[in-house]
DNA sequence: ATCTTTGTACTGACTGGTCAGTTTAAAGAG
DNA sequence: CTCTTTAAACTGACCAGTCAGTACAAAGAT
């Protein structure tokens, strides 16, 4: 099954068509939801059968899953580029950068994320999540601990999940109300709010 | 006759039945998402006739509005009441405080605001939203700025919406994760994260 | 006291529409 | 030939909203 996928794949149509199925799935989850978002509706944006859809996803959750796996691994990725710096706390302030970045370009798959991925029907892109991209988060607050720059004792997992639920939140806020600010003031909110630069 | 007295027994006021399916409502939405529960699952839960939730609320989304307008509210007034302290940052975490409290007694409706509130079709619960939850902290980041227990220059809306998203997530995160652990822990990393208590 | 009316709350069967998924026949591409 | 895509019609389940009717308390009316 993935020996064939794989060769249909370097083939390149399958995989333009899930391309455009995917662009146009996320842009209506984004917009409607999952739940009211029609596979018809889907079809009709990506310029695709509807027929296609099915024969490429198998189902309507299919596709919202392989969509999920495709897009968390995205964002991991480039949480994972942006870990760099001096010390730990600057490898933070980049990871926060490169989140605000992710969603300032995929900032439909941002409201895709915030709405969905607390049901419980997507456990495993959760998993995925909480294992990829806060991962980066966790493992950088362990690092800034081991060095000392901040309470060894700091609940790591609970402190991932805030920042990770700060950026997304005000990522999404960025967009919806103030698109034109530059990128550079919303990160530097957040970092003086993040680590003692605050007064 | 046996059946009218039973019937009489059990025939509550209008309001009961309002509370019934209220809570039943917030329940299967939060756990299903708005456009996925069905209004006879919330009517069978409430223990209600379908007609009565019509006759009641007049549409799904009528309920729903009831529903986000009273919660939005409720939980505003628990943030009010706990901005008090010393300082500004003082009542900063006591706001904090009050909102992880809020959302470990109505969980549901953490889940509920995280996933409906940014669609459009309820931008009016947003804006209360905005202006009542997200205004206590506002106010008390304003203040802590008037007083110089931070920079003046900070981004107030921004901070408020980093700070709620930030307590939002984590709460919902805690519930699903960590039920057992103690608040006062949760609260302690939060407020390390957020002033300078990190090292 | 007993009957009649009125307003309010509630009921549940029913309707009209929507949507995921199927089927089919045909065609384009490697 | 096989894989992929298309268009269009179709099925069957599901669901928001409706409506005619019931239950009952309270307020006259006789």
């Amino acid at each position: 099954m993935t020996e064939r996928n794989e060769r249909t794949a370097r083939r390149g149509n399958r995989q333009d068509t899930r391309q455009k199925v995917f662009r146009a799935a996320v842009e209506l989850i984004a917009e409607h939801g999952y739940a009211a978002t029609t596979v018809d509706a889907i079809a009709e944006r990506a310029g695709v059968a509807k027929g296609t859809v099915f024969y490429n996803f198998g189902s309507k959750e299919g596709l919202f899953e392989a969509l999920l796996e495709h897009s968390i691994n995205m964002l991991a990725e480039a949480l994972s580029d942006a870990d760099t710096g001096k010390s730990a706390l600057d490898a933070l302030d980049s990871v926060v950068l490169g989140q605000l970045r992710f969603f300032e370009e995929h900032g439909a798959f941002a409201r895709v994320l915030l709405a969905e991925m607390w049901r419980t029907v997507w456990q495993e892109a959760v998993a995925l999540l909480r294992q990829s991209a806060l991962g980066v988060y966790a493992s950088v607050l362990r690092r800034a601990a081991a060095n000392g720059e901040i309470r060894a004792d700091l609940d790591v997992e609970t402190a991932a999940t805030a920042v990770f639920g700060m950026v997304l939140t005000v990522a999404i806020e960025r967009r919806a109300l103030y698109p034109d600010r530059p990128l550079e003031r919303t990160h530097a909110t957040l970092v003086e709010l993040l680590h003692g630069r605050i007064n």
